[in-house]
RNA sequence: UGGGCUGUCGCCAAGCGGUAAGGCAACGGACUUUGACUCCGUCAUCCGUGGGUUCGAUUCCCGCCAGCCCAG
């Protein structure tokens, strides 16, 4: 591993303090950087949210142990602009959106490589379990499954392209999470036992809708929500509150329980259904992103995920045009979800994906 | 006003003499670097109300109240 500058990117938690350690005893000359990405003040602190300011000051002390300098970049408007505005335009065009996924497109492997590369490092080092190979058979390089499946975060990296993926390194591919922390432990990172990170990183309490109607100070009206037949069982609280797929919430006491089908933003209705109704066996994909592949040429045999916690799904894959993919599955899906991405793989390696339109 | 029916947790609903199922909703937790889904847990000392029968009533009887339906 050439590694002479690295970059680390640095959360706060766990995970991206043992990549720091790792890539430092490769010999690299490191530097740690924790992005912020919004304000405090705005976004009430949460231990169990990413890049909070707690996690800041965990990120120094790591640095500090390893002797390495440490340095807070402010990307909050680009934060602002590519992850949240896209976020709430997400919601209010009736799409269910993954800012995860946005945030390291945009974010990390974007905005912050630009920044690495003006700075002449030569390797931006993440904490994301998932695998980059060269393959010189096809001159590609590949993201590919980390080795801990249960861990696995290729799913919200299938937006790199090549030259982002030649240029990142993921110390932890070959690791399972248990490891990690033994090893944080015995290094006495302060981190060692953080809980992992989850929940949308910018809205406080885990409640979006309200962050949305707060952060745009708009209000969203009230609507019906009907059935198949259009007969109305109640009243909504505002269509943005609303995901395909989603039973809790929606307040209506029926026989049985009911989902979200379907969203109509020009009536302001939300589409109910039982259970059996959810379920579809294809879907378009747009914006996609090929990594293993420069184009699908001809129909191809994959495993899919339609959502970020999703085991893989037999599929076959058409691509129709420079930037759109059909997808047909052995069997149907449930939920599928306009603004989910869609990855596709084969075998470990990630062909690539798209946003499910 | 006469005749019929009904009244059990926020909603739906079983029980029909032996000491209150279940579903929905809600709340709490698990899972999860997105939203969802899923899973686990909690949730009526009490069955419209006042009497009566009975060892014992949500279950039987009577009165009352409320709602619904049909008459007029």
């Amino acid at each position: 591993m050439s590694l002479k500058k690295a970059l680390i990117a640095m959360s706060g938690g766990v995970d991206s303090s043992v990549a720091a350690y790792l890539t430092k005893q490769l010999g690299c000359d490191c530097t740690g950087i924790t992005l912020k990405l919004f304000d405090n003040d705005d976004i009430a602190a949460k231990e169990k949210a990413c890049c909070s300011l707690d996690d800041i000051e965990d990120a120094r002390s790591v640095c500090r142990m390893l002797n390495i300098p440490y340095y807070v970049y402010n990307f909050k408007d680009s934060f602002r602009e590519n992850v949240i505005n896209r976020f709430i335009h997400a919601y209010e065009t009736g799409a269910t959106p993954n800012p995860c996924i946005d945030c390291n497109r945009y974010i990390k492997f974007e905005k912050l490589m630009r920044r690495a590369e003006e700075l002449d490092f030569d390797k931006v080092i993440t904490g994301h379990y998932a695998k980059v190979e060269y393959d010189d058979k096809s001159g590609r390089y590949l993201l590919k499954k980390a080795a801990d499946s249960s861990k696995d975060q290729s799913y919200v990296l299938y937006s790199l392209t090549q030259k982002q993926l030649s240029r990142i390194f993921l110390p932890l591919g070959e690791m399972t999470k248990d490891e990690v922390r033994a090893l944080a432990d015995k290094l006495g990172l302060i981190n060692a036992r953080k809980h992992d990170s989850q929940d949308i990183c910018f809205v406080p309490d885990g409640n979006y809708a309200r962050f949305i109607e707060q952060y745009t100070g708009k209000t969203y009206p009230h609507g019906v929500f009907v059935d198949g037949e259009g007969k109305v069982l109640g009243e909504h609280k505002g269509i943005i509150r609303y995901t395909i797929g989603q039973r809790k919430g929606l307040g209506l006491a029926l026989p049985h329980p009911m989902y979200v089908k379907a969203k109509d933003l020009d009536e302001n209705k939300v589409i109910l259904c039982d259970s059996e109704g959810l379920f579809s066996s294809e879907l378009t994909a747009t914006d996609i992103n090929l990594i293993a592949v420069e184009r699908i040429t001809e129909p191809m045999r994959v495993r899919a995920r339609v959502r970020y916690n999703q085991s893989e799904q037999p599929a076959t894959v058409t691509q129709t045009d420079d930037n759109t993919i059909h997808v047909v599955f052995d069997e149907p899906q449930r939920a599928i979800c306009k603004g989910q991405a869609v990855v596709l793989y084969d075998g470990d390696v990630v062909v690539g994906g798209g946003t499910i339109i």
